[in-house]
DNA sequence: GTCTCATTTGAGAATACACTCAAATTTGAG
DNA sequence: CTCAAATTTGAGTGTATTCTCAAATGAGAC
């Protein structure tokens, strides 16, 4: 869709004004003139570039799951604290853009199911990753034992963000902290 | 607002079809136009009766966590385990509903700041609600450790109840039994 | 330099939404 | 029965939304 220097520079400066716009605005607040306003473009410049609004806000929210990832090329390798952390640390410092990932898991899509899809394929990755830790932090054999734990350990942590968002003086890394005992 | 019986009645029927229409479209697709043809009102009779939509829908949600509540009158009575129950009983009746308290958590105020107060002051007497009732029951005279354990104990919960929106085979029910040991 | 195609413009079409209001109708207390 | 007040009507207001398109402008291959 671009072909020309200008254009991908065009599509990245799009691509971070929705990005701010989530964060500032929540995914409702995301509309076409505010993504525009603030890239400094035209509506006809933005569907130049992207056939939907859906599409752009997709590919902020696919930036935004994968910068959750501790190893992302790597598998097998990270340990309970080191996802937690990651956990802890993608809430200080994107809490909107956390806040916009349990927004679009609850309301099930931006639009179509196409992007459900995505999340749950995401959550589960990110079970067995827990569950492969814990139970490798742990020296476990009963992988469902594992995996029990990695649910609620996923849970308490989901939870917690929700929490933080009604509450923003709550400490999430402190509270976290003792959750691995 | 309403006074007479006709009223009365009219009220009724716009709030069953809120919670259909929330149970059935979501809380995106419950329009006033949705509400208003499956009440068989036109949306003059809904602005008698209501200030807005955002009422009508809120109402219908705390109904909802009113009708699973164990002890709606007396305080101080409830145990851990019956708040538990309450809200796991909660999302197996009403898994839409507790999806739509949620959204409407998350997405904070979408509007005006007035709901957002009214469910960060619901979410508190909540975790009042949970401290005393683990106070009482470990006999705990140390309350800031029982309204640690009450946050997070209802950050699980709210976090299996995430859980669950993203994949429905999850046994509330089962997870959240061991949650209390 | 020229010519083609990528890019940008910006007004505006088409639609959807929450909400209003003056007028008509119905209710029920006295 | 009377009459004030409650209730209902439904067309209409205002605003917001996503997306389109014909025309203007810009880039770069040759």
């Amino acid at each position: 869709m671009a072909r020309y220097k200008a254009g991908l520079e065009t599509r990245r400066r799009i691509l971070a004004a929705t990005r701010d716009a989530l964060a500032e605005h929540g995914p409702d607040g995301t509309t076409l003139k505010v993504i525009c306003d603030r890239a400094g473009v035209q509506p006809g410049s933005f569907y130049n570039l992207f056939p939907s609004k859906e599409e752009a806000i997709l590919t902020v929210v696919r930036e935004a799951i994968e910068a959750v990832d501790p190893h992302p090329d790597g598998v097998g390798v990270d340990t309970p604290d080191e996802l937690v952390e990651a956990y802890v640390t993608f809430l200080e410092h994107q809490p909107l853009l956390a806040r916009v990932y349990l927004q679009i898991a609850l309301t099930g899509a931006v639009a179509d199911g196409h992007v459900l899809g995505r999340i749950r394929r995401h959550r589960e990755r990110r079970v067995e990753r827990f569950t492969d830790a814990i139970a490798r932090a742990e020296g476990l054999t009963d992988r469902s034992e594992a995996e029990r734990r990695a649910v609620m350990l996923l849970a308490t942590l989901d939870g917690l963000a929700v929490a933080t968002f009604l509450d923003p003086s709550l400490d999430v890394r402190k509270r976290a902290a003792g959750l691995l005992d």
